[in-house]
DNA sequence: GGAATATTTTACTCGCAGTAAGTACTATGA
DNA sequence: TCATAGTACTTACTGCGAGTAAAATATTCC
């Protein structure tokens, strides 16, 4: 029992670090570092957690997060990048051999609903959040997923012959109703990822594939 | 011009009220009050507003609102209360006279966006905001617009001789949508609210209707 | 008139984002 | 080998806003 510990221990025991530059010619942590301790903060204290907290995650104190990662929104937009890329690399796996058509859409879906429940916190992270600049940042998360997924749509509807022009409204569409159809069967639902993948493609299916129904006058 | 104010000025005019209760005997402002105050307040700095502007705008302090409403998550949850009425307002206005069918749903798709365009810092101001709670306040939001939609859908669709079930997953995804949707085509789009709403019943027109194209083998 | 109660403001605490200033190491050049 | 410059950390601050406790002033009831 030492009486004369300076101030309650600020770091749990690594980083224990002496102020300075630390012995050694590379950075500590590098910016790769910081993102993967920031993920597993944000899995370990929810969607609120503070910038401190991710830096003693890493080892580090809360300046370095800045000098690699720069202010929240900055460490946001990252890990919305790694989700995004995520979850289109999830999706492609889970399509992987099967035919184009219904199939897919079902598995691309239900792999939606999976990986999105899987990181589940990040995914509220990413998407929380209130400020000015709210609209664009929204919009720019939610563009990681939705650009590519624009870019297939107009593919796919100029092969068939159809008008490309919907691509942009349908893919935030879609990236919305993924969003909140995942949130909701993260948190308030019982059913299987496969079964509520099967309704939501009845949902899109017939849209997406360009089955015109009647149209009834304009 | 008295010399001897004591502090500066810390409310424009009104509101120059001494500390204690004052003379009269209601609340000087009642909830409702507050929450008209918050909108305007919203509308004019934006969604990261602070609690002391809200307060100012109704011309009281920042306590009062915390005993007329509570804290910002309250606020924000009896606007979204507000706002779900409204959007349920304008589509049923915008509806109106219509026949069932396609144009139905063109028409509230596009009040749809239309509403949230009006309200579109409200809007974010409803859906910010990162905490511990927020997977169940993003859906506590979202269930204003959903539930009521989902009752529609399962007596559609069990009117239609269709499995009602599909109605959670399939409201709480359309919110999804349109709220993306809405928030893409605000900040970043040129095309009339019309067009867009066209293109978006292309995609679920069919879907919602019950057109179940051939399904190609499994 | 005065005690009890209601309704407000003032004035605080506390936590966190972001930053400035200080400290210890490395690199370079005479 | 020493000095000087530059780099990579930490400590320690500022600032702001959420939420609350305490003080001030009015009303009601006896």
């Amino acid at each position: 029992m030492e009486s004369n510990d300076r101030h309650v221990e600020p770091m749990t025991d690594r980083a224990r670090r002496r102020p300075g530059r630390p012995a050694g010619r590379e950075h500590v942590v590098d910016r790769e570092r910081v993102l993967d301790a920031a993920e597993r903060a944000i899995a370990q204290y929810g969607a609120g957690v503070s910038i401190e907290a991710i830096a003693r995650e890493a080892g580090v104190t809360k300046p370095i997060v800045y000098a690699r990662v720069g202010k929240r929104t900055e460490v946001s937009d990252a890990l919305a990048q790694r989700l995004a890329d995520r979850l289109m690399e999830a999706a492609t796996t889970a399509i992987g051999a099967r035919r184009a058509g219904r199939t897919q859409l079902v598995a691309m879906i239900r792999s939606n609903l999976e990986t999105l429940a899987a990181h589940r916190e990040l995914f509220l992270f990413v998407s929380g959040g209130a400020s000015e600049e709210m609209p664009q940042r929204t919009l720019f998360l939610a563009s990681q997923s939705a650009k590519p997924m624009a870019d297939l749509i107009a593919v796919w509807r100029k092969a068939a012959g159809l008008d490309p022009a919907v691509a942009m409204a349908w893919a935030y569409g879609l990236v919305g109703l993924l969003n909140m159809a995942s949130l909701w069967w993260i948190n308030e639902s019982d059913e299987p990822a496969e079964r509520v993948a099967e309704q939501l493609t009845d949902l899109l299916w017939s849209g997406l594939a360009g089955i015109t129904p009647k149209r009834p006058a304009k």
